[in-house]
DNA sequence: TGTGATTAACTGTTCGAACAGGTAATTGCT
DNA sequence: AGCAATTACCTGTTCGAACAGTTAATCACA
């Protein structure tokens, strides 16, 4: 039994999470984190890199790389604004959609796997409890930032 | 409300947690991650590098890197193993337990901001979970990857 | 005992994450 | 209109994470 049993169960539950995402994308030429980009994009259509930093609670400097990657492999295109001359709109290319809907299966089956054998009424014990971890941690974090 | 709740709820606790961590540990000179190295050694004497990259579930690559950066930080110390020429004992050298009182207190304070107002009872609710989305998820981990 | 498999550590490479700065365009306010 | 502050994006750098591949030492076993 560890000292810090929350934080360390939150720790291994992220690391494992991180694996099978990562195993998952793989298969379909993502790397970690930009999947979340290509679903932004795919959901909500062509938008700004500072709406997809902002969105995805990401940061400049990484998403400028992150678009370039993309960008490089085919995922993602980019034009400049026409009404500010400083931004950049990004949008998912035809051809992202071909893997558009394993990136979708991934998560869907993710979720199946977190969620295993959890009745209904534990699934939502289990996201009320994570809610409420979050927003402890939120709070802390915006108190340290502000 | 997010296609997949869990999943999503996961993610987000864990970048907050992360980011706290990292705020903490910024004072103290370690990196993210450098602390669990740390405190295993503080906790378990002087170790070889297999040994570290077993209990934390690191990796040999990521390992070799960030115990040589704890030695140029003067955190770490190396030694050959007597009995084993390629092993190699890591050890905390003395100067690094001024700071390990405040890296245990980083992670005390990060279990309460987690805890936050919950009850006993809540707590050991929210291991509960935890525990089970562990579980879930590292069956999952051990049968793609065996 | 010798030989093939395993093990411990390392390098190389690519990625996201984070921080520090830098430039050009835009906005806000006087 | 003009100037300061803000904003959008970018580069440089350091880190952990992951994968592939290397070398040297150790082990297992025929």
């Amino acid at each position: 039994m560890p000292a810090q049993p929350l934080t360390n169960a939150i720790v291994r539950v992220a690391r494992l999470q991180r694996m099978l995402a990562q195993q998952m994308l793989r298969g379909v030429g993502l790397h970690l984190g930009q999947e979340l980009v290509m679903m932004q994009l795919w959901e909500r259509g062509p938008q700004t890199q500072t709406e997809l930093v902002r969105t995805l609670d990401s940061d400049s400097a990484t998403m400028t790389r992150m678009v370039r990657r993309l960008e490089n492999a085919g995922f993602v295109r980019s034009r400049p604004s026409p009404t500010d001359k400083r931004a950049t709109i990004i949008e998912a290319t035809p051809a992202s959609q071909a893997v558009r809907r394993e990136v979708e299966r991934s998560w869907a089956d993710l979720e199946k796997i977190a969620v295993g054998d959890l009745t209904a009424a534990q699934q939502s014990d289990a996201l009320d409890v994570l809610r409420r971890l979050e927003a402890n941690l939120d709070a802390a974090a915006r108190s340290t930032t502000a």
